[in-house]
DNA sequence: CTGTTAGCGCCTTCAA
DNA sequence: TTGAAGGCGCTAACAG
């Protein structure tokens, strides 16, 4: 495999490989000529910067490195695309790892990633103990949080970007109010999930200061598949269903309750209505067309890096700090006035 | 940031950066001693290797980086997932990139992970033009290709890692012939997707000799969404089905037909049997049940790093040839007897 | 078993 | 405008 460096370039053209080092760098100093020739003969030979070389020596990578708990669901998949895009175009580029923070071999991942001298790390989670993973890591690398947001929890504050949880369940509160609902669901709360737990509170509140009835059907599992929806409305609908309408925790959930729903030949939205949270692209399709809060994806991760960005600018001012993207009705086809 | 060196460890310790150095990469010639004394340290102190340098001095780094056309595509989500946990397994981590083959700006990516010298790429595409790229590319950085199968295409024969699609496309005309089937359409068939033509080919070459009549129904957009596979199925729902099963190019496409399916009120396997290929996790969802052919992605995975790894110790063996997988049928529900 | 000496490829003063 | 020299942190002979 070919390898040709500077000093190879620099022999070439008869100068010396600061003198390259200089021209590549678009330093003023270099005139025209000397600089001209050498471009030339860089793109003759293929000369390719080694970014392990540069790195080193500025003691920096062009690497920002995302830990998420897993591809499958699409709502992380749609936000690393978005990710991707914003860092190249800010001259960054990803490396995307798998690893939740309840992973027990979690730590050497950190460790593998700050070997590597990544510029950064943005951590999607939205486990209780993310916050303090982050902690005993946050001095040795740049880390933001993607997917926490709590108040509540000030003492674990973090650098963090994420949606805001809060409004969205208010949201989502009027809203089937405004639609005459009275009896609501919440469908799929998760313990083990800030988000969730934060979505459901402010659902919650909304609805009962309205003097909505809302009934809590919790996820005791893991993590938020369709799968897991399908089976809490399944389980509901055999129940017997008592209220109008249903908000899930997401909507992965959400597209369980419209499997589950199908069999129980309950119509959406004539019998029930559902909301869901996160738009993932599969909400929008003709079939589907759920009705759910957006929360602005790409907004979020442009978000997300540039805050990563101005703190590597700044590493002083690398402390806690929250940054809200406030989410978005999107009107679609599974709510119904009552 | 803190940044402990091998240096700082080997002042600490007493003796030279070498010896520190061979502690680390567990050489034998060091004195148990002094080993103890040295990792005491490297804990106390959270020393943490400089992957750069140790990449840059060893001329080898150990990131392996795959280029796939998104992630929206279960499919590859689920495979990057795969090839992590393998890759991990054996010393390597995997550094996600999008990439068409067809970008206008493809080449830029190959450049970038070359200047990062990046251990070796793993190309997912099922692209005509994939072969020729990495051509282009493979004397500079070792290259397999995962997702391309073609015999007749020798002249283009790079290394690759591939799911067999010619035995995939004969399995499921057998099946459905076997089950009683003797009018089938093949749906969404791409004419940019090399795997799409092969399956296709396949299929339909098996499907005449037993005897079926097999009607083409091309998707001419340039991916395979469920969505594609929505619109399709709706279409030759309209005109009119004569046929008694569908075998869809993919599983995306598969799902889509289901949708359609039920706005239509056709009943999956009473009215229409319907098979798909990939296995992707939806699949197996209780309401899903999809019949059809899978990949055994992990099979897959390890086989693709596996043939890059044999390279990467003989490079001079880094030529073109074959690796195929055989898919394996997997009944569920949505296949019928006749 | 251990220390010394050279790089790996690049960037960055400091002089000239 | 250019070159020489030193260093980023680590590995790898080569002597002892």
């Amino acid at each position: 495999m070919s390898t040709v460096t500077i000093k190879d370039i620099a022999r070439l053209a008869g100068v010396s490989h600061s003198t390259v080092s200089r021209t590549l760098n678009g330093s003023p100093n270099v005139s025209e000529e000397t600089r001209r020739k050498i471009l030339a003969l860089c793109h003759q030979y293929g000369y390719q910067v080694n970014q392990l070389a540069r790195s080193l020596s500025a003691g920096r990578s062009d690497i920002i490195s995302c830990i998420l708990p897993g591809l499958d669901n699409p709502l992380f998949a749609e936000m690393v695309l978005k990710l991707e895009q914003y860092a190249r175009q800010r001259g960054y580029h990803i490396m995307v790892c798998h690893g939740r923070v309840e992973d027990p071999d979690i730590s050497q991942l950190f460790d593998f990633l700050i070997g590597h001298r990544v510029a950064g790390i943005i951590l999607f989670s939205s486990s209780r103990q993310a916050p303090e993973l982050i902690q005993r890591y946050m001095n040795r690398v740049p880390i933001v949080l993607q997917g926490i947001y709590d108040v509540a929890a000030a003492p674990a504050a973090v650098p963090a970007v994420t949606t805001d949880n809060l409004v969205g369940g208010r949201i989502a509160a009027e809203y089937l109010y405004g639609l005459g609902h009275r009896r609501v669901v919440y469908l799929g709360m998760r313990q083990s999930s800030v988000s969730h737990s934060l979505r459901c509170e402010s659902f919650t509140d909304t609805a009962r200061q309205l003097g909505m009835a809302v009934r809590l059907m919790p996820n005791e599992t893991l993590s938020s598949t369709i799968d897991v929806g399908y089976h809490l409305a399944k389980q509901i609908f055999l129940d017997g269903l008592q209220e109008t309408a249903i908000f899930a925790s997401c909507d992965s959930i959400a597209l369980g309750v419209m499997a589950a729903a199908k069999e129980f030949h309950i119509s959406i939205p004539r019998d029930v209505s559902l909301m869901g949270f996160d738009n993932i692209s599969y909400a929008a399709y003709p079939q589907i067309r759920l009705t759910t809060l957006d929360p602005c994806k790409k907004e979020l991760m442009e978000g997300t890096v540039e805050y990563l960005l101005e703190r590597l600018d700044a590493p002083e001012r690398f402390g806690p700090g929250i940054r809200l993207i406030r989410p978005v009705l999107l009107e679609r086809s599974t709510c119904g006035r009552v």
